[in-house]
DNA sequence: GTGTGTGCAAAGCCTTTGCAGTTAT
DNA sequence: ATAACTGCAAAGGCTTTGCACACAC
């Protein structure tokens, strides 16, 4: 993610702004626990509290989105312009696979018409179970993702 | 909903459960506050605790399907057997349409087995302005959905 | 300098749970 | 009879917010 990209949005860069967007360098997908334990855990002492409140802003400005992968806690990832993709999720180890099916997005759109409907945005999330933890049968390991 | 298929399952059937039950009769999607002020407002005195038991309860023996349309609050629904469908959500009023397509189904499967998952389940939820909002432009009446 | 960002602790909200008493079968 | 259900109040987990201080521009 570029910084000044970022800054020409009008957002003040903070240390903790930078490290959270490097964080999502790494990891695609983040809630606020795991962006709290990677940054503890490399010595950047910051709260959950601004964790959410950068978070937010991020949202509000679009550069990043918000998922409802748990039912009890919001996972979010970098918007990449023109980059649209759903989601496949491994209920079993957390593995998040992305991907993109023109011939569906061009059927949902069909749909909405039907319905006199205006499409904002969509979650398309299938949930299954990986061919890791298919064929071990066990949750070898918990991705963070 | 048949209540002697119910009493099938194994649940035992109280007056609480039968007023919700029969409240999905009359509305598709529900959620925990919506079931409790609308059994309140009828005369109806139930708890908040017991009506997320109830909910609990059947979810676990799959009489109802628990959605995330909103973020902050889960949505249930009556499974309805050999009914799957998705929802095209309306943003602002909360207007509710259910669809089925099998060619994106059909889809859905195809991506599942190009990326080695076996699919559990999935959600596709498409969220926008139904056409009245659009037209008037305001959030004329939220629905109860 | 001045408007934002930050940590801490407290509070909010949805949801779950312990306990003692009640009900369905 | 007995296992399941219920209300109440308390607690849990995620998220937000008030306040006083610190930082970016």
């Amino acid at each position: 993610m570029n910084l000044q990209t970022i800054k020409n949005l009008g957002i003040k860069l903070t240390k903790h702004k930078i490290v959270i967007l490097q964080l999502f360098d790494s990891y695609r997908h983040l809630d606020a626990n795991q962006i709290h334990a990677l940054l503890i855990g490399q010595g950047t002492n910051i709260s959950l509290a601004t964790i959410y409140r950068v978070l937010s802003n991020f949202e509000a400005k679009n550069i990043i989105i918000r998922h409802s992968f748990k039912e009890d806690q919001s996972t979010y990832e970098l918007v990449r312009p023109n980059e649209h993709h759903d989601h496949l999720i491994c209920i079993k180890c957390n593995l998040v696979i992305e991907f993109f099916d023109s011939k569906i997005e061009q059927l949902q759109e069909q749909i909405a018409t039907k319905n006199k409907f205006k499409i904002v945005n969509h979650h398309l999330n299938l949930f299954g179970i990986c061919e890791k933890c298919f064929s071990t049968d066990y949750i070898s390991d918990v991705n963070v993702i």
